[in-house]
RNA sequence: GGUCCGGUAGCUCAGCUGGAUAGAGCAACGCCCUUCUAAGGCGUGGGUCUUGAGUUCGAAUCUCAACCGGAUCACCA
C-alpha cells in the first residue's frame, strides 16, 4: 500500500530546515503509517542540514549592494503616484500627514521594486472655500500678513477661514430668529452672498480678486513647503486645480459628441453610469461650469499626455472610493485606455477617541503642532536619560528631530493603510515597544558597537567563516535579514508601508534578543566575533534601508 | 434604503492566499545595569478572535446570515 502525504509548504520559506524537517518529521509520526516512508524523509533532511548553510547565507547576504533596492533603467515602468492635494484655505492636519507619509513611503517601495517614480500633487487652490478665507481677511484681517503676524502663511489664512465661519453662523442664526428656515438661511447669508460673488469675480479674472488670491496663497504656499519639508516629503512635479480646472471641459464636450454623455433641458451635461451599477453623475453643471469630477479627467489627461505612465496611483482618503470608482468607469468610457486601471490607494481616515476630526469644530490635530511636539517631547526623553551629553547642540538637535518624527512616521506607517485609524492626543506617541525610537534605537547600538571595536583594532570583516558555529538567535537573524527583498516585494504588492515596518520590529525585536544574550566584541574565538559582527551590520543595513523605505532616518548614536 | 469597509486582550494593533498552544506594544505586577547604550532584556496575569450556521481532516483566516460601528450615494472639493 502506498499513502501519498500531501504537506502544507506554503510558510517553509520563514523556518528553518531543522524545524521545517522536524515538523515534518513529527507530522509524518502522527498521521502517517508508513515507517519506511519517515525513516527516509528523515535520513534525506539530515543530509540536507549542512553545517554551514546559514554562514553561507550570510555571506550571501553581505555580497548584496543594497537590499531589494535597484536603481530603475529608464525603461523600466513609469508609476505616477499623486498623494497630499491639499486645499490652500487651511494649515495641513493629521490626516495629510497620513496621506503624505504613505504616498512617499510608497513611492520608495515602488523605486525600490525597480520602477521609475514620479510624485505628484494637485493642489487646490480656487473655489468658494478660498474665497471665504479672503473675504473675510478683507473685512476683518486690517491688513495683516505672515511678516506683520509672526504667524505661518498657512495659519493665517485657515485663521480667517475660522472667522468667516463665525461670522456666517452668527448670521445665519439671527436670519432664523427673523422667521427663515435653517436652509434658507444657509443660502440667503450676506457673507455666503458675496463669497459667492467674489468667486465669480475670480472667474471673471478681476484684478483686485485674482491678486489677493495670488498673494494669499503665496502665504500658504510658503507654509505648505516648510510642513513638507519637516515631515521629509516632496513632489517631481505639481499641478494646481486653478491651471488644470477648466482642462477636462473639452473632454466631456467630446464625450457629448460621441454621444457617451447626455444633455439635459436646463443645459447640464451627465454620465449615466446605471448599467454599472451606479447612479447618473453631473459633469457640466447647467451654467457650463465644471465639477471635481470634470478636473479630475481634465487633470488626468494632461498627465497623461506629459509622462508615458504605466500605472497611475491616487493616495487619497477612503471617504472618496465612490468618487474613484466613477472616475475610473468614465475615463474608461472616453477611450482612455488607461482608465481600467487607475489605482486608488484608499486609506483609512484617522480619528480621534471622541470620533472624526471636524475642522468646523476645531478638533483637527494640526500638523505643525503635532511635529513640534514630538519633537518637544524627544528631547526631554533624552535630556532625562542623559543620552547626548556628549553632543553639540546641534547634533543633539538633529538626533532629537530624527527620533520625534521618526516615533510620529513610525505609528502612523506601522498599521495597515487600508484601516481607520485612532490617534489619542492625551496619550503622546511612545517612545518605547513597537515604535520608531526602538527602532532607531538598535541602529544606535549596533553602530556603537562597530564604533567601539574600531577604536579596539577590531577590522570589519568581509566575510563570515564558514567553521562559525551558530547558535539559535544568530540563524533566526540571518533568516530575517535574508527574507528581507521577500517583504520589500510584498510591500510593493500589497501597497503597505506596515508590511515593512512590522518586518522591521521583528527583526529587531530579535536582534535585541541576541545583543541581550551574547557578547560580540568579547567574544573569545575570532571566528565566531567575526560573524557576529558581519551579522551586526548587516542587520544594521536592513534596519536603515527599511526605514528609508518608510521616510525615517536612523541615528547613528542617540 | 443601495454599495463598500471594518469588529482579535482593558487600550492601540499584528496575524487573514486555511495548518500546530491566536501574537506584540501600552497599561498592571515582579526580576536583570562593576559586562559592547536599561529608549533594552526576562517573567506573571489578561482571549467565547462580535454572534450563529456551513465547507474542511483542520477555520481568527473561506462561504452565508444576523448584530454593532464607519464611509459613501451633491449643480461641495
Amino acid at each position: 500500500d502506498v499513502t501519498v502525504v500531501v504537506f502544507p509548504f506554503v510558510k517553509a520559506a520563514r523556518k528553518s530546515p531543522e524545524q521545517y524537517g522536524q515538523e515534518i518529521c513529527e507530522y509524518l509520526q502522527q498521521n502517517a503509517p508508513i515507517v519506511s516512508a519517515f525513516n527516509v524523509i528523515k535520513g534525506f533532511l539530515n543530509l540536507s542540514i549542512a553545517t554551514d548553510y546559514w554562514v553561507s547565507q550570510l555571506n550571501n547576504i553581505n555580497k548584496e549592494e543594497t537590499f531589494g533596492t535597484k536603481n530603475a533603467d529608464k525603461n523600466a515602468p513609469l508609476t505616477m503616484i499623486e498623494y497630499s492635494s491639499p486645499n490652500t484655505n487651511k494649515p495641513l492636519h493629521l490626516g495629510h500627514i497620513r496621506n503624505n507619509l504613505l504616498g512617499y513611503s510608497l513611492s520608495e517601495i515602488e523605486k525600490a521594486v525597480g520602477n521609475n517614480v514620479v510624485k505628484t500633487n494637485i493642489v487646490n487652490d480656487r473655489g468658494i472655500h478660498i474665497c471665504k478665507s479672503m473675504l473675510a481677511w478683507q473685512k476683518w484681517g486690517n491688513g495683516e500678513t505672515p511678516q506683520s503676524s509672526g504667524m505661518k502663511g498657512d495659519h493665517l489664512v485657515g485663521k480667517y477661514y475660522v472667522v468667516f465661519d463665525k461670522e456666517y453662523k452668527a448670521e445665519i442664526s439671527q436670519l432664523i430668529s427673523q422667521g427663515q428656515t435653517e436652509e434658507d438661511a444657509k443660502r440667503n447669508a450676506p457673507l455666503i452672498l458675496e463669497a459667492q460673488e467674489m468667486l465669480r469675480q475670480w472667474e471673471a479674472g478681476n484684478e483686485t480678486v485674482v491678486s489677493l488670491w495670488q498673494e494669499m496663497n503665496s502665504w500658504v504656499y510658503a507654509g505648505f513647503d516648510q510642513t513638507y519639508k519637516a515631515l521629509g516629503v516632496n513632489f517631481d512635479c505639481i499641478y494646481y486645480e486653478s491651471e488644470t480646472y477648466l482642462l477636462g471641459k473639452n473632454k466631456v464636450e467630446e464625450g457629448l459628441a460621441k454621444g457617451v454623455f447626455y444633455k439635459r433641458e436646463d443645459g447640464s451635461v451627465w454620465a449615466d453610469l446605471t448599467p454599472d451599477g451606479l447612479d447618473e453623475k453631473l459633469l457640466l453643471r447647467s451654467d457650463g461650469t465644471s465639477v471635481y469630477m470634470t478636473q479630475d479627467i481634465g487633470t488626468a489627461a494632461l498627465r497623461f499626455e506629459k509622462y508615458p505612465i504605466d500605472k497611475m496611483v491616487y493616495v487619497v482618503g477612503n471617504e472618496q472610493n465612490y468618487h474613484f470608482q466613477v472616475l475610473s468607469i468614465l475615463l474608461d468610457k472616453l477611450g482612455f485606455k488607461w482608465g481600467k486601471d487607475l489605482v486608488h490607494f484608499s486609506y483609512g481616515m484617522v480619528e480621534l477617541p471622541e470620533g472624526k476630526m471636524k475642522s468646523r469644530e476645531g478638533t483637527v490635530v494640526d500638523a505643525d503642532d503635532l511635529i513640534k511636539e514630538m519633537i518637544d517631547t524627544a528631547r526631554e526623553v533624552s535630556q532625562e536619560l542623559g543620552k547626548l551629553d556628549g553632543c553639540t547642540t546641534e547634533e543633539a538637535e538633529n538626533i532629537v528631530r530624527m527620533v520625534g518624527l521618526g516615533a510620529l512616521k513610525y505609528f502612523i506607517l506601522k498599521v495597515d493603510p487600508r484601516k481607520n485609524m485612532t490617534f489619542n492626543p492625551k496619550e503622546s506617541i511612545d517612545f518605547n515597544g513597537n515604535t520608531g525610537p526602538f527602532i532607531q534605537y538598535t541602529h544606535a547600538r549596533i553602530k556603537s558597537v562597530l564604533r567601539k571595536g574600531a577604536e579596539q583594532g577590531i577590522a570589519l570583516p568581509e566575510s563570515a567563516d564558514k567553521s562559525a558555529v551558530l547558535n539559535e538567535k544568530e540563524t533566526a537573524l540571518i533568516q530575517l535579514v535574508a527574507e528581507f527583498p521577500v517583504i520589500v516585494k510584498q510591500a510593493a504588492d500589497e501597497c503597505s508601508p506596515a508590511v515593512i515596518a512590522n518586518y522591521t520590529y521583528e527583526l529587531v525585536k530579535e536582534y535585541n534578543q541576541f545583543y541581550h544574550d551574547f557578547s560580540i566584541l568579547k567574544e573569545e574565538n575570532t571566528t565566531v566575533r567575526d560573524m557576529r559582527l558581519l551579522l551586526s551590520i548587516n542587520v544594521a543595513k536592513v534596519i536603515k534601508t527599511a526605514m528609508g523605505l518608510l521616510g525615517i532616518e536612523v541615528p547613528e548614536r542617540m
